[in-house]
DNA sequence: GCGGATGAATAACTCGGTTATGTCATCCAG
DNA sequence: CTGGATGACATAACCGAGTTATTCATCCGC
């Protein structure tokens, strides 16, 4: 390990380059010349480690997936799993917007959750097992909706259809707003994100009293948390 | 008509080929000369009507806003707006599900090329033209939105903020089944899509009866007007 | 009829992913 | 200790696909 270490970690200054690159200057900087410019090696690199730009483009995409991952894991259990979950909304929301063009790539190629388990096998007994291990960022999400309904928050439905529910939304407002569609900056959050989760929360069981203190809370514990004047923790 | 009569609509046909081409074979086949032959002139015809094959993507994401445009409005406005609501939602899911790859370079997921992928489009014309095709498909919702306020089956909020609500739940299901997510077939649709739509509709302040009520309405309309097997025909 | 403008074809150019081939270092058999 | 095998990597060529240059034909206004 520690004698050559150089050799065999040019995968992962690969990949490492590979987002940077992708980071500033977008989706047509990720090229094989380049890449392999940027870490002082060959175009070879790229097909010694990865067969392809394909399988790199893939790896890079996993990465942004296991970000994704990474940002709801570390956001907790606290008491209140409502504000759970609008702390991962900000966490992954967040997540995209200071990498929109990684995230591009990592939607684009397979969407979170890889492509191992599908959603459909969270409707049958069966495939359930299976899911918990496949679906790992959208487990933090179902785990949040059974303790929502454990709490009494929610309404006894399936926790994993209520965590469906709320990461198309989630999904769906991300990428939206990453389009340019809700404008620049942060407004987006409080003026349909939050909102869309106070929807949310109360269509699936929660009071419109408890579900707006629990975004309130949520949006404390973020500012506490990164420091915040209210504004853009942006990159 | 004449021998070459109408040569300017050598561009329409372009797009329409290039639709063809990306429903058929996925973004690898449309390319400026498989493009060029289908439609039996050479790869020049890409460059005086568009400039280049991006403006001529761009062109192709445009159709499919007119696309998801006219399948909304053609829903109509019944007595009962949430299940209009409803009608749009299965509307624009199918669809998204009948041409996948159409929508995938609508939505800008998929960069035919490896070009183009994320929010930079704002600063072209084309990519504003796009905006602008997305913001009236997006009317649609926000009319609905008016008309459920105005029902008194959700609270009085700004019917725009509802909308993007619907909108962005509506676009993330669909997005996450186009990746393969919900399985094959129909059966997200009613484990998750239209759970989906229940919740928000409570969340925004309908009944859970009235919802649940409008959700079956709209599965009758929409079984009415496609073949009533309850699958709804996949291409 | 004449001349520019428009549209289109042929073919060459460029760029970028890929492949072919050779070298050098490491590792292991003897 | 030595020699062959393995594998990472460089150089350079290959090829497909977008693009550009040039030329030709047709159409329209004078």
């Amino acid at each position: 390990m520690s004698p050559k270490p150089r050799a065999t970690d040019v995968k992962d200054r690969l990949v490492e380059a590979a987002i940077r690159l992708l980071d500033e200057g977008g989706p047509e900087a990720l090229q094989a010349r380049k890449l392999a410019a940027e870490i002082g090696v060959s175009t070879m690199a790229v097909y010694t480690h990865f067969g392809g730009m394909a399988a790199l483009v893939d790896e890079v995409a996993r990465a942004g997936f296991v970000k994704l991952s990474a940002c709801l894991a570390e956001v907790g259990e606290t008491a209140d799993p409502v504000a759970d979950i609008f702390g991962m909304a900000r966490t992954y929301r967040q997540a995209v917007a200071e990498q929109p063009q990684l995230f591009a790539v990592t939607f684009g190629q397979s969407a979170p959750g890889g492509k191992r388990a599908t959603l459909s096998d969270l409707t049958t007994e069966e495939g359930r097992e299976s899911a918990r291990e496949g679906l790992e960022a959208f487990g933090h999400i179902v785990r949040a909706s059974e303790r929502a309904i454990a709490a009494g928050r929610f309404r006894p439905v399936d926790p994993y259809q209520a965590a469906a529910q709320l990461w198309s939304a989630l999904h769906g407002f991300v990428t939206l707003e990453a389009s340019g569609h809700f404008g620049p900056g942060e407004q987006g959050i409080d003026h349909i994100l939050i909102p869309l989760g106070i929807t949310l929360a109360i269509g699936l069981g929660d009071t419109v009293d408890r579900a707006e203190r629990s975004a309130e809370t949520a949006k404390a514990a973020w500012r506490a948390r990164n420091g915040n004047t209210g504004q853009g923790g942006n990159d």
